[in-house]
RNA sequence: GCAGGGGUGGCAGAGCCUGGCCAAAUGCGACGGGCUUAGGACCCGUUUACUUUAGUGUAUGCGAGAGUUCAAAUCUCUCCCCCUGCACCA
């Protein structure tokens, strides 16, 4: 057994010995990778070697195509997660105890945890420790942290050059807020970690009749505006008279709805009224004029939106079912009369199965034709009624036409567009946010509530000039993979105002209102032009960080000399942070995950195109997918997490590096498993064992086998380095070991056994391996006697020359002939037939292979006859046509060959024994004008004929 | 809902752009056989159904349906389903 651990510990260390990696301008080429920060609230697992494994195999690859690379690595510690990751630990929060135990850190650090500074330092390190096991070729040099002053003065600057270019702004923003601790809660103050997810609803006004005072419904529905027959309210609540702000006349909401409705708008209560009350009114419906009824409505929620909801039975099984209720209840519903104002063909979305021989009657009230088509009626219970009310909705929105005068025709979202302006212009209607996923609880316990900040600042990404920089900026790009090239055009015109102060967290303060702290991922678009520069100014103060500094360094204003003298900061380094920094920043990669194509990315690219000269935009985005483990998506909640260091020891970090990063494509979620580590496992130790046997073997004639690897292994290096340039990572694991194997396997069973040509192929196997497990490939490449780092060799080239179709399609032709015997054999045992007790191989004619050519080329049957007799005399015509007409079925399929009869006959000689072994029977090589069996006349080029005797 | 990516054999996953050697690579699993004291190790074979006493043929088949074509997993349209993101959350 090969010990992998003892390999991994013998190669990490000796890489940094090596130098494998220079990190300083020199005469090469540069080219600078890295990936997104990691968090720094919790240590990583297998998954998260994903990201940085393609970000090392793309570095590992540069590397040995000669550039000089840059792998640097810093960590995020902005915003609220560590806040709250102290706050938990100090209220002994058990599941976040169980959580850190899985990754086996020690009760006495836990207890620790209250400090956010030594959150942040603890994970810094363990993550560092776990990634140089990892074997990943990062430059710890130059290692910071998102909350090191250093990085917050150089935030600063990109703050103050983005408010000079007028792109931050100042407006009123909608953010779940609990009252109690009067802040923004985002999913981590949660219960259950809900995000609030806030929503835009509309609310009508419909004025009561006789009183200068509104009844205003929430809806998320304004079409149905038209169908409306009366207005329901909680007839058990407490409603309140009301003044909202910004809105004339008084309006009639819940008291609830007020309690949260005040967070958003100024509301002044005039006085109380109970929901009963409100029965006897009558309302005037905006658009139509018409006078509906108030009625009691069981299923209204005092909390969401006003708490007064408009009821059109023909399109909402709720309000249906509800008036039906009523009726039974004795009310008197006769005036009501349910109005269809958009057609649809009720259940068309429905399988047959589904629909069985159900028909909707009421074709005319289609809330009650989706209960029919639903096997339900009226007294359905609620999940029945939202099931109705959900498939209702989406075939109105998807086939709906609209019935009623001036919207006619129109689809159904188009309507609601339309009438919502409509409404709102006519001042009959505004909007309201409301929690779509209400209750949301904040962990102290109470009720959340949607807060509309006034004074927000934003990054205004919708700026459009801005968007055509950064258009411009993406159209020189180059991302990987390709297909996610359609979500960054959608998302550069989706992007737009980026609510960037917030109230609490870590971070660096925003210059224009230093009360809040600016936004996490607002503060992390361009870091990576700091890892240019930051080995040189670590150790100065970080008050000479002062904005010209950067101006000079990353934008080229003003003059070193001056910059040095105001800021104190010496000359010397300060040219060097110039020459590092327009060295390094000219050719770069991104490496994240693709889920962050809607934000991070984006913001890098918008941000980038805003402050850097045009020579310094970015080169390269590489968006990476998730892993999953045995087929789950790892999560903490289901359990299946495994840290990091305990994959390694486990699996050992090779296995776990390729399967995650060669094992599947880049934007699919990579599968990671123990049957597939144990596969890659199996397949490094077969490599050892061949290198291992090498030096057992000679350097003898080199045989046509011989020359069959070399082609196998020469187009191989070519296909992997075309898709390494590509990062098609599967295809080159796909190459470089899985068919490595195959082909080894091969040549040792036709008895391949040239120490040179084994030398040649697993030399370049090894430095293929490199990217991706290195330590595996550094000692395949020392065991066979190299003195140098696999890490810092060329990588190999492809010698075309030596890729040779016809001998790969004469050793094609072997296994051809092997299958074809097999099938006749085994069809002849099936029949009752003796086992064969010999087979003969007949290779066809050189004329057929003439005909067989022209048959190819011109698909043309009399073209085949004039072919044949061009060739003379010699040829037997009645056999000639004979062989014609038994190609002419399959003459689309027919393929040119330059394989002669002799060729042909060489390379099955040649591999006799081979094919006499896989056939359990004597094999004997004839060519067609010497045999004498009956049916030689059978064989065709690459198809020889086949003659079984028993 | 909107946007992006997908849906292929028992499973995973190629192929699709550039239609035809595609009953569909490769790996895993399952089954049969060999090697072995034994095997989780290794080697060989089978893995849609029927058909064929000579290396075949036919049918069905790549989410569903329709279309284009001599020919569709591949192109077009419609629909269904799954995954990811949707803004302060890193």
């Amino acid at each position: 057994m090969v010990d992998y651990s003892a390999i991994e510990a013998k190669w990490q260390n000796a890489w940094e010995d090596a130098r494998v990696f220079d990190g300083e301008p020199n005469q090469k080429k540069p080219y600078m990778v890295f990936a997104a920060f990691p968090y720094t609230n919790t240590a990583l697992h297998i998954g998260h070697a994903r990201t940085y494994g393609t970000t090392d195999v793309l570095a590992r690859y540069k590397r040995m195509q000669g550039y000089n690379v840059l792998f640097p690595m810093g960590f995020h510690g902005t915003g609220t997660p560590v806040v709250s990751f102290a706050t938990r630990i100090q209220n002994g929060d058990k599941e976040l105890v169980e959580e850190l135990k899985i990754f086996h850190i020690p009760e006495d650090d836990i207890a620790k945890m209250t400090d956010p500074n030594f959150i942040v330092a603890y994970f810094v390190k363990r993550i560092e420790s776990d990634f140089r096991r990892t074997g990943f070729s990062i430059d710890w040099r130059r290692k910071f942290l998102t909350i090191e002053p250093m990085f917050m003065r150089f935030v600063e600057w990109q703050f103050g050059v983005l408010n000079k270019k007028g792109y931050l702004v100042k407006g009123k923003h909608p953010v779940g807020w609990c009252p109690k601790d009067d802040n923004a809660v985002g999913m981590h103050d949660t219960k259950h970690d809900v995000e609030p997810d806030i929503e835009k609803e509309t609310v009508i006004k419909f004025k009561v009749d006789g009183e200068e005072a509104y009844l205003p419904c929430t809806t998320y529905r304004p079409e149905t505006i038209f169908g409306v027959t009366n207005i329901f309210v909680n007839e058990s609540v407490p409603y309140v008279l009301c003044r909202i702000e910004g809105q004339t006349g008084n309006f009639y909401i819940t008291k609830a709805g007020a309690e949260m409705l005040r967070y958003q708008m100024k509301i002044d209560v005039v006085n109380e009224v109970s929901g009963k009350e409100l029965l006897s009114k009558k309302a005037v419906n905006p658009m139509t004029g018409e006078i509906v009824p108030v009625m009691p409505g069981y299923f209204v929620k005092e909390s969401i939106g006003t708490g007064v909801v408009m009821s059109v039975p023909a399109h909402a099984p709720f309000d249906y079912a509800a008036l039906e209720r009523l009726r039974t209840q004795g009310y008197d519903i006769q005036g009501i009369r349910a109005k269809k104002i958009i057609d649809v063909k009720i259940g068309r979305s429905l399988s047959d199965v589904a629909m069985g021989d159900v028909k909707p009657i009421h074709i005319d009230i289609p809330a009650l034709g989706y209960l029919e088509v639903l096997h339900a009626n009226a007294n359905a219970i609620d999940d029945m009624l939202e099931f109705a009310t959900k498939l209702e909705y989406r075939e109105e929105s998807h086939w709906g036409k609209m019935l009623v005068n001036g919207y006619e025709g129109m689809s159904q979202p188009e309507a609601r567009e339309k009438i919502k302006a409509d409404l709102i212009t006519k001042k009959d209607a505004f909007e309201v946010n409301v929690l779509a996923n209400a209750p949301v609880i904040c962990r102290c316990g109470t009720q959340v509530v949607v807060k509309v900040v006034d004074d927000q600042w934003f990054i205004n990404y919708g700026d459009e000039s801005w968007k055509k920089i950064a258009r411009e900026a993406y159209a020189g790009m180059r991302i990987l993979p390709d297909k996610a090239r359609n979500a960054f055009d959608a998302a550069i015109d989706w992007i737009d105002l980026r609510a960037v102060a917030r109230a609490r967290g870590l971070g660096t303060p925003f210059p224009l209102d230093k009360r809040f702290i600016i936004e996490s991922l607002s503060d992390s678009t361009i870091y990576p032009a700091f890892y240019t520069i930051v080995n040189v100014i670590r150790d100065e103060d970080q008050s000479k960080l002062k904005p010209e500094f950067f101006d000079y360094v990353f934008l080229g204003l003003g003059d070193a000399d001056k910059v040095a003298r105001s800021t104190g900061i010496p000359f010397e380094k300060v040219s060097r942070c110039r020459a590092s920094f327009t060295y390094w920043y000219t050719q770069t990669s991104n490496h994240s995950a693709a889920e962050l194509i809607f934000n991070h990315f984006t913001m890098y690219i918008f941000n980038h195109a805003a402050i850097f000269n045009k020579t310094f935009w970015p080169k390269q985005i590489v968006a990476n997918g998730m892993v999953n483990y045995e087929g789950e998506k790892m999560s903490k909640s289901l359990g299946n997490i495994i840290p990091l260091g305990d994959g390694i020891k486990k699996y050992g970090a090779d296995t776990l590096r390729f399967l995650e990063t060669a094992g599947s494509e880049l934007f699919s979620d990579a599968e990671f498993g123990d049957d597939a580590a144990n596969g890659v496992r199996e397949r490094f130790d077969y490599l050892y064992s061949i290198t291992d046997n090498i030096q057992k073997m000679d350097s003898g004639e080199m045989k046509q086998v011989d020359y069959w690897l070399y082609s196998k292994l020469n187009r191989k290096i070519d296909a992997a380095t075309k898709a390494m340039e590509k990062m098609e990572l599967r295809d080159v694991a796909t190459n470089v070991l899985y068919n490595s194997i195959l082909e080894l396997k091969q040549y040792a069973a036709h008895s391949g056994n040239n120490n040179m040509v084994l030398r040649d192929y697993m030399s370049a196997i090894a430095l293929m391996l490199n990217p991706f497990a290195p330590h595996v490939s550094e000692e395949l490449w020392h065991m066979m006697g190299n003195e140098s780092f696999a890490s810092t060799e060329k990588w190999p080239n492809a010698d075309t020359d030596m890729i040779s179709d016809k001998i790969e399609v004469q050793a094609e032709l072997v296994e051809g002939v092997i299958e074809d015997a097999r099938q006749v054999m085994a069809l002849m045992t099936r029949k009752g037939g003796k086992p064969a007790s010999g087979v003969k191989i007949i290779v066809a004619d050189d004329w057929k292979r003439e005909v067989t050519n022209s048959l190819a080329e011109n698909r043309n049957i009399s073209k085949a006859m004039d072919k044949v007799k061009s060739l003379g005399p010699s040829i037997n015509k009645e056999a000639a046509a004979k062989y014609i007409s038994s190609l002419a079925k399959r003459v689309n399929e027919l393929r040119k060959t330059d394989i002669s009869q002799e060729e042909e006959f060489k390379s099955l000689d040649e591999s006799k024994e081979y094919i006499a072994k896989a056939l359990g029977a004597e094999v004997t090589i004839e060519k067609e004008s010497g045999s004498r069996s009956q049916r030689a006349g059978r064989a065709a080029p690459l198809k020889p004929c086949i003659d079984i005797a028993q």
